[in-house]
DNA sequence: TATTCCAATTTGTCATACAACATATAACTA
DNA sequence: TAGTTATATGTTGTATGACAAATTGGAATA
């Protein structure tokens, strides 16, 4: 029978008091990054609790990236990537995927990116527009038949795009959606003659150029109708991979 | 001294192998949602390990989201929601907030939230309309001094919203920006006397009515514009707050 | 001074015991 | 019989002690 009541202290367990005990600790940067936390030993007496629970605790706080644990050194408070963050949402998409993560992970991508190459047309730095140059003539040198290579760098360079929007929370939350540009590339070459590699190539090269002039030349308009085109390019190439 | 080589069996704690093995199972859907872990010891004897180290796999799993553990019970493969992953991209954007994150929240909200509107008003659904209009009817309802209560009605029109789109992918990235507007409101009204509240209640009603009558119109420009205006008028009564 | 070696510290794993909780079965009561 | 209450069993939670494996820092050595 369900009450009207809430649960009060909701984590009972020892290993989830000390695990938010010492997370507070952290965002509360009285542990800062890179900083080593007190033993397992230590820990144990100033909670008063066995070593089993003191360890489940900071293995619980080692999965969600918050601290890295070192044998025979200790454990410290994680020099924080968003590669934990990232993961998570990666795995979520994954479990829950009915077939549909592929499609809207370009529709996403559409309504998303052409705002963001306007604002980075806006923002970009000198060196920012250096390393879209850098990636651009990585991916003319690349050899055409190495498609995953291809794909990490046309990878970098829309994420480099999105980080000279200069907003972290833009280039965090479009990560996931990079990730998963390698899923939707297989599957157009998976069925596909090995022969239209060499034209995918050049058309992305093609629009590449035309999306980095227009960032070079601060113009957000061009930018975002260059990237726009680029998408339905794209999009198009898969739908016509499904046939 | 760095190598160029990769590290092979990257995880050389066992229970981390047993976290990796476990996870690669409920990936595979080996184990379903919902389903039912063998115990700690049937575990143990699979893996040949000792109970500590099933144990300290099955907690890491657990703060990932994976699994639920019931004591007395069993350990129980997630019904996944979403939660763990959100807070985890949360945690990492308070962590890292070197103080732009509430900019940055703002600005993101208006390279994406308006492409969103215009993409619900293509797909929206018509009980997507009657949770649309409910909710203004909320907002319309509730008292005006419950700032808090008010911000929770508007988080979930915009959240009812980005469902619109039928995108998966968007709704999920639009989640951390929008539990994060809980800050940017506090922060306006943090300085502000109270009798600006009521005006900026009939504001974000006004606004958000157009929105809505946008969707449901099906004219996405409109409601893309609509969004926009509405989030421009955000950013000026936040910046005001700043003096 | 620089290197090697060793001892102390710290985390990793194992084994055992018992407490706390959950569940299914059996016994009991109306 | 139906419903409730004990009871027994299985499962997770916590504690303790022991030893292995890795790191660290200082002592011994060249």
């Amino acid at each position: 029978m369900d009450t009207p009541f809430q649960k009060i202290g909701s984590d009972k367990l020892l290993s989830g008091k000390i695990e938010e005990s010492i997370e507070v600790a952290i965002r509360k940067k009285q542990y800062k990054a890179g900083e080593k936390l007190p033993t397992e030993g230590q820990l144990c007496k100033l909670f008063g609790v066995s070593r089993t629970v003191v360890r489940e605790a900071l293995r619980k706080l080692s999965a969600r990236g918050l601290v890295v644990i070192k044998q025979g050194s200790g454990a410290y408070v994680n020099e924080l990537s968003s590669e934990s963050a990232i993961d998570s949402i990666n795995l979520f998409l994954e479990l829950t995927d009915d077939g549909s993560l592929i499609f809207d992970i370009i529709r996403a991508r559409q309504l998303f990116e052409p705002e963001i190459a306007g604002q980075a047309a806006l923002n970009r730095t000198a060196a920012e527009l250096d390393d879209l140059a850098e990636n651009l003539a990585a991916l003319k040198a690349s050899p055409s038949e190495d498609i995953e290579g291809q794909t990490v760098i046309d990878i970098r360079f829309h994420s480099l795009i999105a980080k000279a929007t200069h907003n972290n929370v833009v280039a965090l939350l479009m990560r996931p959606i990079f990730e998963n540009m390698p899923k939707v590339k297989r599957s157009i070459f998976a069925k596909n003659k090995l022969d239209v590699v060499p034209h995918d190539q050049n058309m992305v090269l093609k629009f590449h150029e035309e999306i980095f002039q227009a960032i070079k030349n601060a113009d957000p308009r061009e930018a975002s109708h260059a990237m726009l085109a680029h998408l339905k390019y794209t999009e198009k190439n898969f739908m016509d991979s499904l046939k």
